[in-house]
DNA sequence: TTCCTGTCGG
DNA sequence: CCGACCGGAA
């Protein structure tokens, strides 16, 4: 599927700004992708300013706190009762068997810390993948809800393909210097143009490479 | 009503 | 595989 690199070369002329490196502590970057689950990016980020502010965002304070206390601070970022419970589950996962420190997981080899990551609560592939790609800066492409429909509707793989179907095909076909890039440049493609609901198929500028399935 | 950088239990 | 979880925005 070469179209796959042709379409992130083309999303890279279209964005011209580039990805930077933001939060480069493994945990905080933990806690903001599970704030993130099936959350718009505002919410997401109005929630974790208010946990980092009243409580403090790190293994120690959090696997201490309330669930209570730490689903009132992130409430606005929906499914509170769930997220609050993963996050001291898994700060206290941490702290128990890390002794606090998420880099003891991040620099074992991929595969390993791949599956230590998602044997913790309230972390899926999605999650983990975040973490390895953007903090462990290890090659792996996470995929999302968009990159999921996105995939779908340019026929990078078929209708029914899972996680690592699609995982599989973007990373075979884009080179690992870019995954930050394709990852970023997919979501941002799939909030101004591949929207799930009324796609802008006729101002898209990537039609000519599109079958536009399922639209 | 639908959807949002998902995960988990049934 | 499917629905529940949840507040907020369009």
């Amino acid at each position: 599927m070469d179209r796959v690199w042709q379409v992130v070369q083309r999303l890279m002329q279209h964005y011209r700004e580039r990805w930077r490196p933001s939060e480069t502590d493994p945990f905080k970057a933990l806690v903001h992708t599970i704030l993130s689950q099936n959350t718009n990016f505002k919410n997401e980020m109005e929630a974790f300013r208010n946990l980092d502010k009243n409580l403090g965002i790190n293994p120690e304070t959090l696997s201490k706190a309330s669930v209570e206390e730490i689903a009132k601070h992130i409430r606005v970022a929906g499914l509170h009762r769930q997220k609050s419970v993963k996050i001291k589950k898994v700060a206290q996962y941490i702290v128990k068997k890390y002794d606090g420190d998420l880099w003891k997981v991040l620099k074992l080899p991929l595969e390993q810390a791949r599956r230590e990551l998602m044997s913790m609560p309230g972390v899926g592939p999605k999650t983990a993948d975040v973490v390895l790609l953007f903090n462990a800066r290890k090659h792996v492409i996470p995929i999302d809800r968009h990159i999921f429909r996105i995939s779908r509707r340019l026929g990078f793989v078929s209708q029914n393909a899972g996680y690592e179907e699609v995982r599989a095909v973007l990373e075979k076909n884009i080179p690992e210097r870019y995954y930050e890039d394709a990852h970023v440049l997919l979501i941002q493609f799939g909030r101004d143009y591949c929207r799930a609901r009324k796609p802008k198929c006729d101002e898209c500028f990537l039609s000519d490479l599109c079958p536009k399935i399922g639209v």
